[in-house]
DNA sequence: AATGAATGAGTCTTCATTCAT
DNA sequence: CATGAATGAAGACTCATTCAT
């Protein structure tokens, strides 16, 4: 009556995100036990009572925070852009891609991870909004580059699965505080293309590396 | 008074062990906040005021997993032996030696991990008794192949932290429950030694892989 | 300033109402406590802001249904007529007519009966307003049949109390829901009647009074 | 371990009770929402934590006090020596009996009736433990009475409810701290039993009301 | 050394009330 | 006058920790 419908929805997104703010700063540096609503009140800016008009519950803000995490962190145009480009180099800037949103969104993560491996429910979440779709499209790169003949033929769920872990081992590590990792993290996109894409092996001179093995 | 030293000390140290895998089972279920100590009583089967005759408080139990989890995980002897073996062999047997830990071991982990994540004091035990020590040992590994001649030449550290990234990041795919994960695990050491030692690109058809060609 | 006071009054009374039918409705369902002022705006069709334009508090609200049972619950003309009357037909009257009453306004009596046995100044008011009125009256009424030799010399004020509370009862036990008293809620007055009146010996057989029909 | 299981019981019911005695108290004055735990806590000498070790929540102090209730006012033994006592006799003694309950079990009654009025699980339990099992044995009596022709043939249910509901509102009546029933508490039973049995109806002077009739 | 009842600080959540629009 | 978002005090309930037995 007061407002009009699309400038309160505005309103009332502006309060959650203010409060989805908070929260994501809070959480990732106490968890989420650690954290308290009066804290995250605090934080916001807003009374403990104002969290509860925009959430369900103290655990609404998690859900809320993880669909935030996979809505912006979706793998933009440069999976399809790919297809065109060469497969190493489309290698090094999905990684850029993957750790600069990585590195930027490490509060959110480290918000939500850790009850990610507690909560079952949650557990789901995660996996069915944020990882699946990224295993998704990677496998159906990978695929489709292996059926061109760029990429060797191997078990691609499988090595989907180790790429994506990488990423997630290094988030980790990266939380840990990892010293070397931090100083070199923007080497590593150009380190991990150069391990996954051409390996660790030396190359022959004159032929290079490969195991057609496996086969 | 009773007892002489030695025996008291096997019986406490009994004690402390079946308090802790008690600690475990059920940490690693609801997590650190969600069990309460009169759960990890009852699954001991001892009460909830012998907890506090053998650890400090609660958190003794995470600290007291976490010493566990570091003295049972160190990586042993093949390390060494690791010099003596070709290198990609050595690969797949380090990569079979750390999955079978981490999945035998997934429970401890789940159970310590995301404290872990949240807890500065529990992240730098936990980097400095079982993240570190396992990365100096690949770090002076590599560092010695890299000098022989048998790995190409990488920033060790950073090529280091990729591959415990990998380890793990497999173990929290492991623990959200990924499918293709589960039933391909056994092939992941093969896969990864693949992917770390000769890399996904195309091998040359005529001149087969490098592993003997170190020789 | 814009409307004549007549009509203002009017528009305000005809809000208080619409407010007090809406408390009416929600606090016999769920209890004063159980009650919440959005869930009364909601049913009134207002806003919360403004129950408080018309009402002091929540509990204005219960003080507001009280007045109005008050009011509406007045024991009418018929009680001077009774003079006139029978006065045994008297009584099946009058006791048609607080049953019908009770009857009627069931929920306002839900709503309020409860809070009344736990606020002493709900409890002084609840009395002063609606019990002693009543209590006042019937014992004029039976002072005078006593006099007037139609009623047995008993001690009126005990003897009115005792019909009050059955009424009293009566509601409560139909609040709770009892079966036999809900199908046979219509011949309660006259068996009411029979029973004070008549009493529940058996009548000699030669001078037989009152109703033993019924059977 | 400790003690013994006999022991051990007797211990939680005396403390159970300790924490009942408390919770009558504190929710006769204040009623249920309008108690707290921190009060019955302080009143039963306990802390908080304590009720929870006894009670699984507020409400189960309720149910808790309402078992009781019912426990402690069964109709008893002089039930069934009614049949062998004149009727009228009976009236007196099991009037007298109920209303010396009630005045002792007033606290209990007024800490549980307003919530019966409000919960419909309460007000199940409360018909089905409290009210039910004295309708059924009133009604069980009244039937046998008038089969002996001892009492005129009515509608027995519906006398039975309104026997009981005088009761009920008796104690209402009470609780409101009507002066008149107060000072007159003492004579009410001998009043209803005229009321109910003779009835209030001027007796033919020369064949004097039933009682003596009787014989 | 083991027990487990008692403790009470701490937290999430509700909801009557206010007030700027 | 009406609105309803914001408020924050208050309360039920949990659970790590203690300690008398």
């Amino acid at each position: 009556m007061t407002a009009s419908d699309p400038i309160r929805e505005q309103l009332v997104e502006a309060r959650r995100n203010q409060i989805l703010d908070a929260a994501a700063t809070v959480l990732a540096e106490k968890g989420f036990h650690g954290a308290t609503t009066k804290e995250i009140a605090a934080m916001a800016g807003v009374s403990e009572g104002t969290i509860y008009n925009y959430f369900d519950s103290k655990f609404g803000l998690l859900t809320g925070l993880m669909s935030r995490l996979a809505e912006v962190d979706q793998l933009p145009a440069e999976m399809s852009t790919g297809l065109e480009s060469d497969v190493r180099e489309f290698f090094v800037t999905a990684f850029q891609h993957r750790l600069s949103r990585i590195e930027r969104g490490e509060g959110l993560l480290q918000a939500i991870l850790p009850q990610v491996l507690i909560d079952s429910d949650l557990r789901q979440q995660f996996y069915d909004e944020y990882v699946m779709p990224i295993s998704r499209l990677l496998e159906q790169y990978v695929e489709t580059q292996v059926g061109l003949g760029y990429l060797r033929a191997v078990d691609v769920a499988l090595t989907v699965r180790a790429v994506q872990a990488t990423f997630i081992g290094l988030l980790v590590l990266h939380i840990l505080g990892d010293e070397a990792l931090h100083s070199g993290w923007d080497q590593v996109p150009e380190l991990m293309a150069l391990v996954f894409f051409d390996g660790l092996s030396v190359p022959d001179v004159e032929q290079p590396r490969g195991v057609e093995g496996r086969g």
